[in-house]
DNA sequence: CGATTTTGTGCAACTAGTTGCACAAAATCG
DNA sequence: CGATTTTGTGCAACTAGTTGCACAAAATCG
Protein backbone atom coordinates (compact mmCIF):
# COMPACT_ATOMS: atom_id res chain seq x y z
CA UNK A 1 0.00 0.00 0.00
CA UNK A 2 2.72 2.15 0.83
CA UNK A 3 5.95 1.39 -1.12
CA UNK A 4 5.31 2.78 -4.13
CA UNK A 5 5.16 6.07 -2.10
CA UNK A 6 8.14 5.51 -0.11
CA UNK A 7 9.85 4.92 -3.35
CA UNK A 8 8.57 8.33 -4.59
CA UNK A 9 9.91 10.19 -1.41
CA UNK A 10 12.75 9.10 -2.02
CA UNK A 11 13.18 10.13 -5.69
CA UNK A 12 11.82 13.06 -4.98
CA UNK A 13 14.73 13.50 -2.89
CA UNK A 14 17.45 12.53 -5.00
CA UNK A 15 16.28 10.51 -8.29
CA UNK A 16 18.79 7.14 -8.50
CA UNK A 17 18.40 3.59 -9.92
CA UNK A 18 17.59 0.60 -8.46
CA UNK A 19 20.64 -0.06 -6.64
CA UNK A 20 20.88 3.05 -5.25
CA UNK A 21 17.51 2.94 -3.99
CA UNK A 22 18.17 -0.21 -2.37
CA UNK A 23 21.10 1.12 -0.87
CA UNK A 24 19.16 4.22 0.62
CA UNK A 25 16.49 1.83 1.94
CA UNK A 26 18.93 0.08 3.41
CA UNK A 27 20.73 2.96 5.31
CA UNK A 28 18.81 6.28 5.56
CA UNK A 29 15.39 4.76 5.06
CA UNK A 30 15.33 1.52 7.02
CA UNK A 31 14.12 3.32 10.40
CA UNK A 32 11.12 3.85 8.98
CA UNK A 33 10.36 1.89 5.77
CA UNK A 34 12.08 -1.17 4.68
CA UNK A 35 11.90 -2.66 0.84
CA UNK A 36 13.95 -5.81 -0.51
CA UNK A 37 15.63 -4.38 -4.03
CA UNK A 38 13.02 -7.60 -5.84
CA UNK A 39 10.27 -4.99 -4.67
CA UNK A 40 11.38 -1.96 -5.13
CA UNK A 41 12.64 -2.82 -8.88
CA UNK A 42 9.25 -4.17 -9.40
CA UNK A 43 7.34 -1.26 -8.28
CA UNK A 44 9.53 1.06 -10.65
CA UNK A 45 8.25 -0.71 -13.40
CA UNK A 46 4.80 -0.15 -11.99
CA UNK A 47 5.18 3.52 -11.70
CA UNK A 48 6.61 3.36 -14.65
CA UNK A 49 4.19 2.28 -16.64
CA UNK A 50 1.56 5.02 -14.62
CA UNK A 51 3.27 7.50 -15.71
CA UNK A 52 4.50 8.53 -11.89
CA UNK A 53 8.07 8.59 -12.50
CA UNK A 54 10.37 8.49 -15.90
CA UNK A 55 13.99 7.56 -16.88
CA UNK A 56 16.65 10.21 -16.86
CA UNK A 57 17.45 10.92 -20.61
CA UNK A 58 20.27 10.80 -21.34
CA UNK A 59 20.92 6.95 -21.10
CA UNK A 60 18.58 4.31 -22.98
CA UNK A 61 20.67 0.81 -21.43
CA UNK A 62 19.55 -2.70 -21.58
CA UNK A 63 19.36 -5.59 -18.49
CA UNK A 64 22.27 -5.39 -16.07
CA UNK A 65 22.80 -1.59 -16.68
CA UNK A 66 22.02 1.23 -14.36
CA UNK A 67 18.85 3.32 -15.36
CA UNK A 68 18.21 6.49 -12.97
CA UNK A 69 14.52 7.34 -12.45
CA UNK A 70 13.25 11.15 -11.52
CA UNK A 71 9.54 11.88 -10.54
CA UNK A 72 7.10 13.55 -12.94
CA UNK A 73 4.85 15.99 -11.70
CA UNK A 74 1.93 13.69 -11.30
CA UNK A 75 4.03 11.70 -9.06
CA UNK A 76 4.71 14.59 -7.18
CA UNK A 77 0.52 15.14 -6.85
CA UNK A 78 -0.27 11.44 -6.23
CA UNK A 79 2.51 11.31 -3.15
CA UNK A 80 0.74 14.63 -1.95
CA UNK A 81 -2.75 13.49 -1.85
CA UNK A 82 -1.41 10.27 -0.63
CA UNK A 83 0.67 12.20 2.32
CA UNK A 84 -2.63 14.06 3.18
CA UNK A 85 -5.28 11.32 3.28
CA UNK A 86 -6.18 10.17 6.46
CA UNK A 87 -5.48 6.72 7.22
CA UNK A 88 -5.57 3.89 10.02
CA UNK A 89 -2.47 3.26 12.20
CA UNK A 90 -2.18 -0.73 11.43
CA UNK A 91 -3.16 -2.99 14.16
CA UNK A 92 0.53 -4.66 16.10
CA UNK A 93 1.88 -7.80 14.99
CA UNK A 94 4.81 -8.46 16.98
CA UNK A 95 6.31 -12.31 16.80
CA UNK A 96 8.01 -12.00 19.99
CA UNK A 97 5.66 -10.73 22.19
CA UNK A 98 3.35 -13.45 20.71
CA UNK A 99 6.18 -16.09 22.12
CA UNK A 100 6.43 -14.29 25.47
CA UNK A 101 3.10 -15.42 25.81
CA UNK A 102 3.12 -18.51 24.60
CA UNK A 103 6.13 -19.46 26.83
CA UNK A 104 3.28 -18.38 29.62
CA UNK A 105 1.91 -21.56 28.69
CA UNK A 106 3.92 -23.50 27.03
CA UNK A 107 7.22 -23.58 28.99
CA UNK A 108 9.80 -20.77 28.53
CA UNK A 109 12.94 -23.42 27.59
CA UNK A 110 14.91 -21.89 24.56
CA UNK A 111 13.67 -18.53 24.12
CA UNK A 112 15.98 -16.36 26.48
CA UNK A 113 18.78 -17.09 24.59
CA UNK A 114 16.95 -15.33 21.34
CA UNK A 115 16.05 -12.54 23.91
CA UNK A 116 19.56 -11.93 24.65
CA UNK A 117 20.39 -12.00 20.60
CA UNK A 118 17.38 -9.52 19.99
CA UNK A 119 18.65 -7.04 22.92
CA UNK A 120 22.03 -7.33 21.01
CA UNK A 121 20.53 -6.80 17.30
CA UNK A 122 18.48 -3.76 19.05
CA UNK A 123 21.20 -2.49 20.58
CA UNK A 124 23.37 -2.49 18.01
CA UNK A 125 20.85 -0.89 15.52
CA UNK A 126 20.37 2.07 18.40
CA UNK A 127 24.04 2.49 18.00
CA UNK A 128 23.70 3.06 14.07
CA UNK A 129 20.96 5.17 14.44
CA UNK A 130 22.60 7.16 16.98
CA UNK A 131 25.77 7.72 14.76
CA UNK A 132 23.18 8.69 11.61
CA UNK A 133 22.04 11.26 13.96
CA UNK A 134 25.32 12.50 14.52
CA UNK A 135 26.09 12.97 11.10
CA UNK A 136 22.89 14.25 9.69
CA UNK A 137 21.53 15.93 12.13
CA UNK A 138 24.01 18.56 14.14
CA UNK A 139 22.90 21.05 16.50
CA UNK A 140 23.29 23.69 13.38
CA UNK A 141 20.62 22.65 10.68
CA UNK A 142 16.66 23.43 11.26
CA UNK A 143 15.64 23.85 8.49
CA UNK A 144 11.85 22.55 8.56
CA UNK A 145 12.91 20.16 6.03
CA UNK A 146 14.87 18.61 8.51
CA UNK A 147 13.41 19.36 11.72
CA UNK A 148 10.40 17.01 10.31
CA UNK A 149 13.06 14.49 8.93
CA UNK A 150 15.30 14.19 12.69
CA UNK A 151 11.47 13.48 14.03
CA UNK A 152 11.31 11.04 12.19
CA UNK A 153 14.38 9.29 12.80
CA UNK A 154 13.98 9.95 16.54
CA UNK A 155 11.10 7.71 16.44
CA UNK A 156 13.11 4.96 14.60
CA UNK A 157 16.17 5.35 17.32
CA UNK A 158 13.43 5.81 20.48
CA UNK A 159 11.76 2.94 19.36
CA UNK A 160 15.18 0.86 19.19
CA UNK A 161 16.00 2.22 22.66
CA UNK A 162 12.19 1.01 23.84
CA UNK A 163 13.27 -2.35 23.03
CA UNK A 164 16.44 -2.18 24.29
CA UNK A 165 14.86 -1.44 27.47
CA UNK A 166 11.89 -3.54 27.45
CA UNK A 167 14.28 -6.59 27.02
CA UNK A 168 16.20 -5.95 29.29
CA UNK A 169 13.56 -6.11 31.41
CA UNK A 170 12.13 -8.70 30.05
CA UNK A 171 15.62 -10.59 30.64
CA UNK A 172 15.96 -9.35 34.59
CA UNK A 173 12.46 -10.85 34.93
CA UNK A 174 13.34 -14.34 33.54
CA UNK A 175 16.25 -14.14 36.35
CA UNK A 176 13.94 -14.15 39.30
CA UNK A 177 11.75 -16.92 37.50
CA UNK A 178 12.16 -20.30 39.40
CA UNK A 179 13.61 -23.46 37.69
CA UNK A 180 12.79 -24.17 33.53
CA UNK A 181 9.52 -21.76 33.71
CA UNK A 182 5.99 -22.39 33.61
CA UNK A 183 3.63 -24.52 31.57
CA UNK A 184 0.49 -25.36 32.29
CA UNK A 185 -2.90 -23.09 31.91
CA UNK A 186 -3.61 -20.67 35.00
CA UNK A 187 -7.33 -21.11 34.03
CA UNK A 188 -7.73 -25.24 34.00
CA UNK A 189 -9.07 -26.74 36.89
CA UNK A 190 -5.80 -28.03 38.20
CA UNK A 191 -4.37 -26.33 41.47
CA UNK A 192 -1.37 -25.09 42.88
CA UNK A 193 0.23 -28.42 41.76
CA UNK A 194 3.60 -27.30 40.34
CA UNK A 195 3.68 -29.67 37.66
CA UNK A 196 6.52 -30.04 35.04
CA UNK A 197 4.52 -30.70 31.58
CA UNK A 198 6.86 -32.92 29.26
CA UNK A 199 6.81 -29.78 26.66
CA UNK A 200 10.64 -29.05 27.29
CA UNK A 201 11.67 -32.59 26.96
CA UNK A 202 9.37 -34.25 24.62
CA UNK A 203 9.04 -31.97 21.84
CA UNK A 204 12.75 -31.87 22.08
CA UNK A 205 14.80 -31.41 18.61
CA UNK A 206 12.84 -29.36 16.96
CA UNK A 207 11.65 -31.95 14.26
CA UNK A 208 8.25 -31.26 13.77
CA UNK A 209 7.49 -28.61 10.35
CA UNK A 210 4.00 -27.47 9.68
CA UNK A 211 2.16 -28.39 5.67
CA UNK B 1 3.72 -17.37 9.86
CA UNK B 2 2.59 -16.62 13.52
CA UNK B 3 -1.22 -16.26 13.30
CA UNK B 4 -1.17 -20.40 13.66
CA UNK B 5 0.71 -20.15 16.52
CA UNK B 6 -1.19 -17.26 18.37
CA UNK B 7 -4.55 -19.35 17.75
CA UNK B 8 -2.67 -22.15 19.44
CA UNK B 9 -1.40 -20.49 22.48
CA UNK B 10 -5.09 -18.60 22.83
CA UNK B 11 -6.46 -22.37 22.63
CA UNK B 12 -4.04 -23.42 24.70
CA UNK B 13 -4.77 -21.02 27.40
CA UNK B 14 -8.85 -22.06 27.24
CA UNK B 15 -10.77 -24.16 24.18
CA UNK B 16 -12.64 -21.53 22.02
CA UNK B 17 -15.31 -21.62 19.33
CA UNK B 18 -14.06 -19.41 16.07
CA UNK B 19 -16.31 -16.12 17.05
CA UNK B 20 -14.60 -16.87 20.75
CA UNK B 21 -11.08 -16.11 19.74
CA UNK B 22 -12.17 -13.37 17.47
CA UNK B 23 -13.19 -11.74 20.73
CA UNK B 24 -10.49 -13.12 22.43
CA UNK B 25 -7.99 -11.55 19.82
CA UNK B 26 -10.14 -8.47 19.68
CA UNK B 27 -9.94 -7.92 23.11
CA UNK B 28 -6.63 -9.51 24.99
CA UNK B 29 -4.43 -10.27 22.37
CA UNK B 30 -4.69 -7.31 19.87
CA UNK B 31 -1.88 -5.84 22.36
CA UNK B 32 0.69 -8.00 20.35
CA UNK B 33 -0.91 -9.61 17.12
CA UNK B 34 -4.50 -9.23 15.44
CA UNK B 35 -6.65 -11.13 13.06
CA UNK B 36 -9.69 -10.84 11.32
CA UNK B 37 -12.20 -13.97 11.58
CA UNK B 38 -12.06 -14.86 8.00
CA UNK B 39 -8.36 -15.50 9.21
CA UNK B 40 -9.35 -17.77 12.12
CA UNK B 41 -11.90 -19.52 10.87
CA UNK B 42 -9.36 -20.25 7.88
CA UNK B 43 -6.17 -21.08 9.96
CA UNK B 44 -8.68 -23.38 12.68
CA UNK B 45 -9.49 -25.24 9.29
CA UNK B 46 -5.78 -25.99 8.54
CA UNK B 47 -4.79 -26.44 12.00
CA UNK B 48 -7.54 -29.35 12.28
CA UNK B 49 -6.56 -30.84 9.06
CA UNK B 50 -2.84 -30.86 10.54
CA UNK B 51 -3.79 -32.59 13.16
CA UNK B 52 -2.90 -29.95 15.49
CA UNK B 53 -6.16 -29.07 17.35
CA UNK B 54 -9.60 -30.60 16.98
CA UNK B 55 -13.03 -29.71 17.63
CA UNK B 56 -13.92 -30.43 21.02
CA UNK B 57 -16.32 -33.77 21.10
CA UNK B 58 -19.95 -33.57 22.03
CA UNK B 59 -21.28 -31.42 19.46
CA UNK B 60 -21.34 -31.95 15.57
CA UNK B 61 -23.34 -29.23 14.12
CA UNK B 62 -23.00 -27.64 10.53
CA UNK B 63 -22.55 -24.39 9.43
CA UNK B 64 -23.86 -21.43 11.35
CA UNK B 65 -23.02 -23.76 14.71
CA UNK B 66 -20.62 -23.14 17.41
CA UNK B 67 -17.88 -25.42 17.18
CA UNK B 68 -14.97 -25.31 20.05
CA UNK B 69 -11.80 -26.46 19.39
CA UNK B 70 -9.26 -27.61 22.16
CA UNK B 71 -5.27 -28.48 21.44
CA UNK B 72 -3.93 -31.56 21.05
CA UNK B 73 -0.39 -33.06 22.01
CA UNK B 74 0.99 -32.26 18.89
CA UNK B 75 0.06 -28.58 18.85
CA UNK B 76 1.17 -27.81 21.94
CA UNK B 77 4.22 -29.77 20.96
CA UNK B 78 4.83 -27.52 17.76
CA UNK B 79 4.06 -24.81 19.89
CA UNK B 80 6.89 -25.53 22.22
CA UNK B 81 9.15 -25.73 19.43
CA UNK B 82 8.22 -22.80 17.42
CA UNK B 83 8.47 -20.52 20.95
CA UNK B 84 12.47 -21.80 21.44
CA UNK B 85 13.31 -21.24 17.96
CA UNK B 86 15.64 -18.41 17.29
CA UNK B 87 13.39 -15.57 15.00
CA UNK B 88 15.02 -12.44 13.89
CA UNK B 89 13.12 -9.34 14.48
CA UNK B 90 11.04 -8.04 11.32
CA UNK B 91 11.78 -4.40 10.28
CA UNK B 92 10.01 -1.71 10.63
CA UNK B 93 7.35 -0.19 8.36
CA UNK B 94 5.24 2.75 9.81
CA UNK B 95 3.13 4.45 7.39
CA UNK B 96 2.87 7.79 9.65
CA UNK B 97 6.45 7.57 9.60
CA UNK B 98 6.67 7.75 5.90
CA UNK B 99 4.36 10.57 5.55
CA UNK B 100 5.87 12.96 7.49
CA UNK B 101 9.34 11.84 5.75
CA UNK B 102 7.66 12.70 2.38
CA UNK B 103 5.78 15.94 4.05
CA UNK B 104 9.19 17.22 4.37
CA UNK B 105 9.85 17.33 0.54
CA UNK B 106 5.25 17.83 -0.62
CA UNK B 107 4.22 20.16 1.99
CA UNK B 108 3.07 19.38 4.87
CA UNK B 109 -1.21 20.56 4.36
CA UNK B 110 -3.46 17.90 5.59
CA UNK B 111 -1.39 15.80 8.11
CA UNK B 112 -1.78 17.91 10.82
CA UNK B 113 -5.40 16.92 11.17
CA UNK B 114 -4.09 12.67 11.04
CA UNK B 115 -1.82 13.22 13.45
CA UNK B 116 -3.89 14.82 16.02
CA UNK B 117 -6.50 12.05 15.82
CA UNK B 118 -3.59 9.62 15.74
CA UNK B 119 -2.89 10.90 18.67
CA UNK B 120 -6.20 10.48 20.23
CA UNK B 121 -6.11 7.17 19.02
CA UNK B 122 -3.27 6.10 20.75
CA UNK B 123 -4.23 7.62 23.75
CA UNK B 124 -7.33 5.87 23.65
CA UNK B 125 -5.87 2.60 23.40
CA UNK B 126 -3.59 3.64 26.08
CA UNK B 127 -6.08 4.54 27.98
CA UNK B 128 -7.52 0.95 27.39
CA UNK B 129 -4.53 -1.27 27.97
CA UNK B 130 -4.27 0.69 31.69
CA UNK B 131 -7.86 -0.92 32.56
CA UNK B 132 -6.52 -3.91 31.08
CA UNK B 133 -3.78 -3.96 33.51
CA UNK B 134 -5.65 -2.80 36.27
CA UNK B 135 -8.48 -5.98 35.84
CA UNK B 136 -5.90 -8.60 35.02
CA UNK B 137 -2.74 -7.80 37.07
CA UNK B 138 -3.61 -6.57 40.09
CA UNK B 139 -0.82 -6.20 42.30
CA UNK B 140 -1.49 -8.87 43.99
CA UNK B 141 -0.83 -11.74 41.67
CA UNK B 142 2.52 -12.70 40.28
CA UNK B 143 2.85 -16.17 39.39
CA UNK B 144 5.04 -16.81 36.87
CA UNK B 145 2.86 -17.29 34.19
CA UNK B 146 1.69 -13.79 35.09
CA UNK B 147 4.77 -12.09 35.60
CA UNK B 148 5.43 -13.19 31.58
CA UNK B 149 1.71 -12.12 30.56
CA UNK B 150 2.26 -8.69 32.35
CA UNK B 151 5.63 -8.29 31.06
CA UNK B 152 4.16 -8.32 27.20
CA UNK B 153 0.99 -6.34 28.51
CA UNK B 154 3.42 -3.90 29.76
CA UNK B 155 5.06 -3.73 26.23
CA UNK B 156 1.79 -3.17 24.24
CA UNK B 157 1.12 -0.37 26.89
CA UNK B 158 4.53 1.19 26.78
CA UNK B 159 4.79 1.11 22.97
CA UNK B 160 1.13 3.41 22.80
CA UNK B 161 2.52 5.33 25.16
CA UNK B 162 5.30 6.18 22.75
CA UNK B 163 3.19 6.91 20.37
CA UNK B 164 1.13 9.49 22.61
CA UNK B 165 4.77 11.20 23.58
CA UNK B 166 6.08 11.08 19.49
CA UNK B 167 2.61 12.33 18.38
CA UNK B 168 2.75 15.52 20.78
CA UNK B 169 6.10 15.58 20.09
CA UNK B 170 5.59 16.10 16.34
CA UNK B 171 2.36 18.31 17.00
CA UNK B 172 4.06 21.11 18.76
CA UNK B 173 7.24 21.05 16.21
CA UNK B 174 4.14 22.03 13.68
CA UNK B 175 3.05 24.37 15.62
CA UNK B 176 6.90 26.50 15.34
CA UNK B 177 6.98 25.55 11.50
CA UNK B 178 6.78 28.50 8.99
CA UNK B 179 3.56 28.80 7.01
CA UNK B 180 2.63 25.99 5.04
CA UNK B 181 5.32 23.51 5.42
CA UNK B 182 7.83 22.76 2.92
CA UNK B 183 7.63 21.46 -0.36
CA UNK B 184 10.96 21.58 -1.58
CA UNK B 185 13.92 19.17 -1.97
CA UNK B 186 16.95 20.35 0.28
CA UNK B 187 19.23 18.87 -1.90
CA UNK B 188 18.02 20.78 -5.24
CA UNK B 189 20.52 23.29 -6.40
CA UNK B 190 17.31 26.36 -5.42
CA UNK B 191 18.62 28.33 -3.45
CA UNK B 192 16.93 29.72 0.00
CA UNK B 193 13.73 31.02 -1.79
CA UNK B 194 10.59 30.32 0.66
CA UNK B 195 8.57 29.01 -2.69
CA UNK B 196 5.28 27.79 -1.93
CA UNK B 197 5.00 24.80 -4.75
CA UNK B 198 1.50 23.29 -6.30
CA UNK B 199 0.79 20.51 -4.35
CA UNK B 200 -1.29 21.83 -2.08
CA UNK B 201 -3.38 23.87 -4.47
CA UNK B 202 -3.18 21.19 -7.44
CA UNK B 203 -3.48 18.24 -6.45
CA UNK B 204 -6.55 19.32 -4.58
CA UNK B 205 -9.41 17.31 -3.88
CA UNK B 206 -7.56 14.20 -3.78
CA UNK B 207 -9.25 12.44 -7.17
CA UNK B 208 -5.81 10.57 -8.57
CA UNK B 209 -6.01 6.74 -7.94
CA UNK B 210 -3.51 4.67 -8.49
CA UNK B 211 -3.72 1.82 -11.04
C1' DC C 1 43.49 -12.93 -21.62
C1' DG C 2 40.43 -16.63 -20.04
C1' DA C 3 38.12 -17.73 -15.51
C1' DT C 4 35.91 -15.96 -11.55
C1' DT C 5 33.65 -12.60 -8.78
C1' DT C 6 30.90 -8.53 -8.17
C1' DT C 7 27.41 -5.37 -9.66
C1' DG C 8 22.93 -4.58 -11.24
C1' DT C 9 18.34 -5.88 -12.91
C1' DG C 10 14.61 -8.76 -12.90
C1' DC C 11 11.08 -12.99 -13.12
C1' DA C 12 8.24 -16.56 -10.79
C1' DA C 13 6.25 -18.85 -7.18
C1' DC C 14 4.95 -18.55 -2.71
C1' DT C 15 3.16 -16.87 2.02
C1' DA C 16 0.53 -13.70 4.84
C1' DG C 17 -2.99 -10.53 5.44
C1' DT C 18 -7.27 -7.80 3.66
C1' DT C 19 -11.77 -6.92 1.59
C1' DG C 20 -16.04 -8.07 0.16
C1' DC C 21 -19.21 -10.76 0.17
C1' DA C 22 -22.57 -15.24 1.15
C1' DC C 23 -25.48 -17.76 3.88
C1' DA C 24 -27.65 -20.46 7.58
C1' DA C 25 -29.48 -20.63 12.30
C1' DA C 26 -31.19 -18.22 16.26
C1' DA C 27 -33.10 -14.28 18.45
C1' DT C 28 -36.06 -10.32 18.41
C1' DC C 29 -39.72 -7.33 16.91
C1' DG C 30 -44.24 -5.56 15.25
C1' DC D 1 -46.06 -15.86 13.69
C1' DG D 2 -43.92 -13.86 9.55
C1' DA D 3 -40.22 -10.28 8.76
C1' DT D 4 -35.96 -8.46 10.28
C1' DT D 5 -31.74 -8.37 12.79
C1' DT D 6 -27.94 -10.56 15.07
C1' DT D 7 -24.80 -14.33 15.63
C1' DG D 8 -21.63 -17.40 13.70
C1' DT D 9 -19.04 -19.61 9.97
C1' DG D 10 -16.85 -19.43 5.80
C1' DC D 11 -15.37 -18.80 0.53
C1' DA D 12 -13.04 -16.11 -3.15
C1' DA D 13 -10.42 -12.67 -4.99
C1' DC D 14 -7.12 -9.47 -4.11
C1' DT D 15 -2.88 -6.86 -2.26
C1' DA D 16 1.61 -6.77 -0.08
C1' DG D 17 5.77 -8.81 1.04
C1' DT D 18 9.31 -12.87 0.80
C1' DT D 19 12.29 -16.37 -1.19
C1' DG D 20 14.76 -18.38 -4.57
C1' DC D 21 16.56 -18.11 -8.32
C1' DA D 22 18.42 -16.32 -13.38
C1' DC D 23 21.35 -13.82 -16.10
C1' DA D 24 24.06 -10.18 -18.35
C1' DA D 25 27.74 -6.72 -18.07
C1' DA D 26 31.78 -5.05 -15.76
C1' DA D 27 35.62 -5.60 -12.79
C1' DT D 28 39.26 -8.38 -10.89
C1' DC D 29 42.50 -12.11 -10.56
C1' DG D 30 45.98 -15.68 -11.68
Amino acid sequence: MSLPHAILTALVEKPSSGLELTRRFDKSIAYFWSATHQQIYRELGKLEADGLIRALPGEQPARGQKKSYEVLPAGREELARWTAAAQDPKPLRDAMLLRLRAAAVVGTTGIEADLRRHLELHERQLAEYEEIEKRDFPPGRDSPEDRLRHLVLRAGLDLEAFWTRWLEHALAEFAELPGDGPARDTRSSSPARPLRTGTASSGGAGTRQRR
